[in-house]
DNA sequence: TTGAAAGCGATACCAG
DNA sequence: CTGGTATCGCTTTCAA
């Protein structure tokens, strides 16, 4: 593998020139630089990266912590992890993954062997334990969810407060008297992540603006469970029935459910599904889906982490991102005759 | 950051000693050995691995290339990476992202900066453009799938012929004496993964075999074809019907579409499915599946590398294996009453 | 069993 | 605008 000496040997020009007619950081004529660049060619010249990281005191790399997800969200997970990868190319970054399973430690080694330059972090929980440990760290990172305690930081998120508002706000525009939020399972909800929290206060906040009643029916896993809550809420509900079910999991559960009780979508119920799997692509069912793209996410983390890292001056100071949702599909919610 | 040298001082050896007890490379009395650990543990000393791959020619990470990915299959992909990414920790690698979207010169790329030291391929399909790049390239590189041409290539795969050939047999052993192959969708087909065609192969191969009747329908994307697809199978199909449906996207609308048609599964009709991302658990349906243990795939790969890369001797010597699929939820198939 | 010292292939400072 | 050269932190001969 040809080196930068040999390219400046071949070029006829000292090393450290070839090296800034790479980098730009000093002026070089146009013929030198012309000379250089045809030899690099030439030789099909690379700069080793590990000289580069050794001597310049960067990798180019940034660090994806992605953590261990349960089937669900795999799917999205990919999509975001292929589009950081590829938006981070474009700035000149490479990606290293950094699994859960290597624990927090994991996050310590990869900046400690100095193999990275940032992190981003994935999935982070209210919670997380990996939040003090890159307080600590001497790297910029940006997370990907908001912890429970995030002075300090820089945090992206899905506005998912934005979400339950506007899933509400839909539904009582429409003329819905009554709400049910089938709320996230158990195991998610112990989690303790914190974008549940930030759903219900969204949803609860819009109930009050506009009048609408909520109930709240917690998420089951069993057809059967999801029927009995179903049925709960319908009891308690005055006038033309409306749903919003923000969980993945729930979704396909709910359709079933109002289907065995003879309900018919975008007809007698009204269903706002929110992160959904395109399911209602999927399944062709007339729900109205309100949805973030997932890619604007990813792009703008991105942007943040190579903006601290690039950036010579401020250094990392607390941000709080949220990315709006959107509806799609929105045509098949209903608007209820009036009642009286 | 602490160095080697920082290392050395403190515990009163040479830096060169340092590296030994790092590497392992050669004896060191137990004395030496301790003092340095102590001393590394009291810095908290970490290697940079820029230094240490510029010295080395080694930068222990290993090159994942990863596919665009339409939706459907994302979430096994996420199943892959997370696996591959921690077998690879457990043998002392670390992964770095490489994306489709920077084309085959990605993969010239890591390799000629010397980031990486291997290569893993994931989703290579029949003619796939980073074969003949890879043929070139210096380093060792697994594929996951098969090319057209794989002679003096590694590969490993799911064996989809002996997948098409177990649902075939499955289905006979039972009293089938017709079954329907429900084929992939057209865009993939057009791909030429050539795990259709080695699925194909199973299917007919078994047919012969056993004496089973193999129909063929093509995988339609509406429900409405799907519909027609089937009741053209039906009146071709000599006693309780039986279908294969192998890809993941018909498996949805070939289960529509039996329903539709007031068939029952389990009942009139047996339904093996393959490569379900968990259908019959997401649904509650009674399919039999068949299907491989992603982790076996994704740890093997790495195992295979990995032995490329440590293994000083024989240089990469051709190999194709082949992951055996397993049955699940077998129990819901049914055992057709004989019909005269 | 250990140490000294010569690289590895870039970067960036100091001169000119 | 360009060249010489010290340096980055580790690995690996060569000698003892």
């Amino acid at each position: 593998m040809p080196t930068s000496k040999d390219v400046a040997r071949l070029a006829g020009v000292s090393q450290s020139t070839v090296s800034y007619v790479m980098s730009g950081r000093r002026p070089i004529s146009e013929k030198t630089r012309k000379r250089v660049e045809d030899a690099m060619a030439q030789l099909a010249f690379q700069p080793n990266a590990g000289a580069r990281a050794l001597a310049s005191r960067r990798s180019q790399v940034i660090g994806l912590a992605i953590p261990f997800v349960p089937d669900l969200h795999r799917g999205s997970m990919m999509g975001f992890i292929s589009v950081i990868a590829a938006s981070a190319r474009q700035s000149d970054y490479d990606i290293l993954l950094v699994t859960d399973d290597e624990g927090p430690q994991g996050l310590e080694r990869v900046v400690g062997q100095q193999l990275v330059d940032g992190l981003i972090i994935m999935q982070v929980e209210g919670d997380d334990a990996r939040v003090p440990v890159i307080r600590n760290l001497p790297v910029p990172s940006v997370l990907i969810g908001i912890p429970e305690k995030h002075e300090g930081l820089k945090c992206i998120d899905a506005d998912f407060e934005l979400a339950g508002q506007m899933c509400v706000e839909e539904l009582a525009k429409l003329g819905h008297e009554t709400v049910t939020l089938v709320n996230w399972q158990d195991a998610v909800v112990r989690r303790r992540v914190n974008y549940v929290k930030r759903f219900h206060h969204g949803v609860d906040k819009a109930g009050a603006a506009t009048g609408a009643k909520i109930i709240h029916v917690p998420g089951r896993a069993t057809i059967a469970g999801m029927e009995k809550a179903v049925a709960n809420a319908l009891e308690q509900t005055k006038g033309v029935p409306a749903f919003i079910a923000p969980e993945a999991a729930n979704q396909d559960l709910l359709v079933e459910a109002l289907n065995n009780l003879g309900l018919v979508l975008g007809k007698d119920v009204s269903v706002v599904v929110n992160c959904s799997d395109s399911l209602a692509e999927r399944q062709r069912i007339p729900l109205t889906t309100i949805d973030f793209e997932p890619d604007q996410v990813s792009r703008r983390v991105v942007q943040m982490i190579v903006h601290d890292l690039t950036e010579p001056t401020s250094r990392s100071h607390e941000a709080l991102e949220l990315i709006r949702p959107v509806f799609k599909h929105r045509k098949s919610t209903i608007r209820p005759r009036p009642q009286r």
